[in-house]
DNA sequence: CTTGACTCCGTACATCGGTACGGAGATTAC
DNA sequence: GTAATCTCCGTACCGATGTACGGAGTCAAG
């Protein structure tokens, strides 16, 4: 089954200009232009953009993906190694945040027993 | 006390360009330039990226930060808003990467129960 | 008084992942 | 057969946070 570039973008809840995006970063492959009226795209391109954006929901960047997808036939462990470095950086991410929700409860917990509202201890805090 | 824009970078081991683009922002004031000679940046402006870069570790945006910095001498309420509202962006990012995080973690399980190298069980997971 | 380092200023470029636009041609609906 | 809708394509732009560059002026050391 094939259909036209706006099938494709609805089929996938996606703007259309992201499917030509996609093409343009080599991510997925543009089909051929028939000798009159549109390109059609097949099944395949729609796995494929399927396959990206769950790659980015798994937090993968473009080019990490386009890494995945010429892996595809290519030893497990490399793969992993990808997926492993990611999860690191997940760890990392995790750990920062964490670092902020401490700092910003402190923060909220001096505004929570300050009784003078025209000075806010936050400015005072982040000021030398 | 007051040194050339070299200077306030080096202190606050930024970029000099750092400085001029905050300028530009309207974040910091630029100091009026002498009939002759170069700008001189008073203690108040090196005080006032040391405050832009504390709330950037706070993960404030550079727009959040020109609001509480023109919240100066403001309600309290006003901050503490801006803030739980922050807190609450962080909550939701964790969870984010919690689910991130859980997500790579059964892939990689999959990799580690696999004995067949030449095809990954990631990939797999990935395709439709 | 020359040389090297610094400043000033405007502008362009970088990243990341798209989104928008405009004009020409193709297709479909009525 | 004509009007409305799509497609195609190249290019420009978005937002956030800077970074880089080039040329002219200025300062400081020897």
């Amino acid at each position: 089954m094939t259909r036209t570039i706006s099938k494709v973008a609805e089929e996938l809840a996606i703007n259309i200009e992201t499917v030509r995006f996609y093409e343009r970063r080599g991510l997925i492959q543009q089909p051929p232009k028939p000798e009159l009226g549109y390109r059609h795209y097949p099944d395949e391109t729609v796995n494929r953009i399927r396959f990206i954006k769950r790659a980015q929901e798994l937090g993968f960047t473009l080019e990490e993906i386009a890494n995945l997808l010429s892996l595809n036939d290519r030893p497990c462990a490399q793969v992993q190694e990808l997926a492993e470095y990611k999860l690191s950086a997940v760890k990392e991410k995790m750990a920062d945040l964490r670092r902020l929700e401490k700092a910003l409860k402190v923060l909220l917990a001096q505004c929570h027993s300050n009784d003078d509202d025209s000075h806010c201890p936050i400015i005072d805090s982040l000021q030398p």
